[in-house]
DNA sequence: CAATAAATTTAGGTGTGTCTAAAAATATTG
DNA sequence: CAATATTTTTAGACACACCTAAATTTATTG
């Protein structure tokens, strides 16, 4: 039985609650792949700990003290990330699962330290903002969907929407990295397929889907 | 309930084995702060995956197989506790705890990755030696407790004997480091403490009990 | 070598996070 | 707005590592 730590639980009602106001049971339970009845469960040893507020068959939401937890342990598994891809030369499609365990390690000390060692990164390998100390993060970046992008725009591959191992491996196969310029050259009509130049001029296709989680920025139209 | 995982037994199992050839229950109970009830239990688990011999009120062997395992996490141990110290600059008295839970992360690629990342160390911040990728070190010193030294004799501090949190903030405030040099200036009859001198010409007192947990290297007499 | 002491194992129980199935509450819809 | 569908909760069990206490085995000693 894998069991599924308080902290990946404040973590889930986090990334639910930037979504819609309310967080169901439904939500919590698919995104942590358990059981309804288990995350009632636990809802209920999180409350009592003052972590979120939960009103039966209401739904849940943090409280200051949960969502400050729940920052703090993104904070983690992101510096995390960065130290896996930064320091020891992995991929951003392999770092996910070890970043997950690495997260619930030491306070805020080592957190502090790891941070000063990689530089204080802003972001992590897979575009996503890093929290800082106090939880906060200033993204002044603004980022579209790729599959906004019109043909002719010059764009700048920032972030993706999926960080599962398998669509991060699709991008690798395509050489889709961050920082990367493409030129948006033509929308199929049929299918919403994008077909995207790289520098060295060559040109291939994307799907709809694979673009609608590309986040990029507009470089120039 | 703090639970103590199959790796730690193992990883007792294996200091244990170096020390008497058989190992009860008794000592890896105490060790490993549990109950021998609790201890017996666990060896019929590890019995069945195949990494200890087990027979009951007899004693415990690592097998090949759990040999790997314990030397292996040994290696994630000391490697971290590197990792600790010379890169986010913690004192070598705080890393035992964090090594204690980092040890459970990933396997070979991880490891072997850190290990080159930190340039291959052969010794930990205790100058405990780092097995190799093959569970294999070669530790050419030749190191005797302090305690055995002669008045008169110049050492080389190598290694403690207790990495406890206690010993170790003890030492910190003797500013007692690894590769210290110390001449060992007297013995005292009456409860074998030692009188030593610093490079800068101070002179202090250890007891006999910090003398025996200090290894140190001879370097001349 | 029998009596006693010590170590080990077994028996039975606890706490925690999970599960399934049934009951209860809320939402949807004809 | 009543019937139906969906979501959530409760009830009852299971797995796991732990515990205490009792039974068993091994070791020590007079």
């Amino acid at each position: 039985m894998q069991t599924i730590s308080r902290e990946n639980y404040l973590k889930a009602i986090l990334k639910l609650e930037g979504r819609a106001d309310i967080v169901s049971n439904q939500a919590l339970a698919d995104k942590l792949e358990t059981k309804p009845a288990s995350v009632t469960s636990m809802l209920h040893k999180l409350a009592d700990e003052g972590w979120v507020k939960h009103e039966a068959y209401k739904g849940v939401q943090l409280t200051g003290e949960g969502k400050g937890i729940a920052l703090a342990t993104l904070r983690k598994h992101r510096l995390w990330e960065v130290f896996l891809v930064e320091k020891l030369n992995f991929g951003w499609d392999v770092v996910h699962q070890w970043a997950e365990e690495l997260e619930h390690i030491g306070g805020e000390e080592l957190t502090n330290r790891l941070d000063a060692f990689l530089g204080h990164p802003a972001f992590d390998p897979h575009g996503d903002p890093i929290p800082n100390a106090l939880g906060k993060w200033k993204d002044g970046r603004n980022l579209v969907q790729a599959s906004q992008a019109e043909p002719g725009s010059v764009v700048l591959i920032k972030g993706v929407l999926n960080s599962g191992e398998e669509f991060l491996q699709h991008l690798n196969t395509m050489h889709i990295q961050l920082g990367l310029q493409l030129i948006v050259v033509q929308r199929y009509e049929f299918d919403d397929g994008l077909v995207l130049e790289w520098p060295d001029g060559r040109q291939a296709t994307i799907s709809h889907e694979t673009a609608q989680n590309l986040l990029v920025e507009m470089k120039q139209n």
